[in-house]
DNA sequence: ACCTATTTGTGCGTATGTATT
DNA sequence: CAATACATACGCACAAATAGG
């Protein structure tokens, strides 16, 4: 019978006993151990760890083992411009944030359809596969994967191997400006190969843009998806520029 | 013991078979029942519910009480091109979709110090909150929250109860064109109270996009802040425009 | 209309593993 | 090393929704 006062199970009033707590600042930072919150709800342990697991896919928790349950701060988001011109290290360095790319791996894959109509290459051309993360502080903030056509670009691996900068590796490849065509944003859950080079829960959101670069005369350049984590940014489109 | 023959638990390496059998196309639509995927996995039943729960998270799998377990069908994403001219009603028509609009619900608000930065009004000044709920052949698509002035559009509510339309709204209150000054992007998990809205799932992720219009003067007409569901819209950036 | 089998959802008890303090 | 606290795993029982006879 489990005594049900009404139609909602245990372990959403519990979680949701805990969220008020929070919200009233009874739990400020960290939450009892579980078996003391069994105890003080009248439920099992693992009942408390189902209301935990919920609030934890929230955002509102963050369970460590060995140390507790805490509260998640969340601190402010970095804000990203998208636009025309964008230039990762520029981007960041005016908000202060000393950025690094790092490079993950590279591959030579084949073109299929839609990357081949996106870079207006055959379907079915090699081309570079560019794995990058960018790090800010030490704190991973995105990862990216960048498609070149190897015909047009053969050394833009090595070129980006040595200067660490998109930008510098085109100009290497003379491509001496570039601007974006168009950026397509969405979201979903991070991919569980993101887990560990981006450093986030395993169920945290991503944003991912899917942006072509176009050279002056408006021919493709790369092909670029990039995750970042959606709890760290906030991208900004401005239509005048700044 | 348990017999681990690696590091990684028994949860998460049933629930990468799992999705490798999707991906190989082992299992097409439905999953077999709990009890069986146990027995096939030599796991007890609970971790098979653990493995489906994290699959679940993913948005990978749904499961429905009585019936089964499903794999998700995932539709292409609706693109939602924005820039300088945002016009839900246009935008949508290009793809041959037939939009509507839906009031949700009007109120009086005080303008906190970030609202009365974005409409450059005082602190406190009084602002017309709008609720509205967009939809598409009846599928709920996007709930957004408007700002205005009270001061200076004092009937909009009515105008736009009355047209269903933001634009024609803003038209009646003498504001012939007006176009998008900044628009912010990231991305949560859906507020609760949005998820009747939206019929989603309690844990699905929105788009979120916070955007300011201003009129052809420059001044900030509304302030508004629009939830997407992630799994069914791409927001899209052209600089061009189209 | 009813009953039954199937299938997922909830809850408890117990034991053990692993990281932190 | 010991105590604490979260993580994983198994087993059992019953509830609730569904489908079919």
């Amino acid at each position: 019978m489990h005594a049900l006062d009404d139609g909602i199970s245990r372990w959403r009033r519990v979680a949701d006993a805990i969220r008020a707590d929070i919200a009233s600042g009874v739990i400020a930072k960290q939450l009892p151990p579980e078996v003391e919150l069994a105890e003080r709800h009248g439920v099992n342990r693992h009942t408390v760890r189902r209301a935990i697991a919920a609030l934890s896919t929230e955002g509102l928790l963050r369970a460590e083992r060995g140390r507790g349950t805490f509260v998640n701060a969340q601190p402010p988001r970095v804000i990203y411009p998208i636009g025309e011109r964008v230039r990762f290290r520029e981007n960041m360095m005016k908000q202060s944030i000393e950025p690094s790319g790092r490079l993950i791996g590279a591959e030579r894959v084949a073109a299929d359809a839609r990357q081949a109509a996106l870079l207006d290459v055959a379907v079915g051309a090699p081309l570079h596969r560019l794995e990058r993360l960018a790090v800010v502080d030490g704190m991973p903030m995105s990862r990216s994967t960048s498609l070149f056509s190897v015909q047009r670009f053969p050394d833009i691996i090595s070129a980006y191997a040595e200067t660490g900068s998109i930008t510098q590796a085109l100009q290497k490849s003379g491509v001496s400006d570039y601007r974006r065509r168009e950026t397509r944003i969405t979201a979903e859950r991070v991919s569980p190969n993101d887990v560990e080079l981006l450093q986030c829960a395993s169920d945290a959101i991503v944003l991912i843009s899917n942006a072509v670069d176009i050279d002056m005369e408006g021919n493709p350049v790369q092909s670029v998806r990039t995750r970042f984590l959606a709890d760290r940014f906030e991208l900004s489109f401005k239509p005048d520029a700044d």
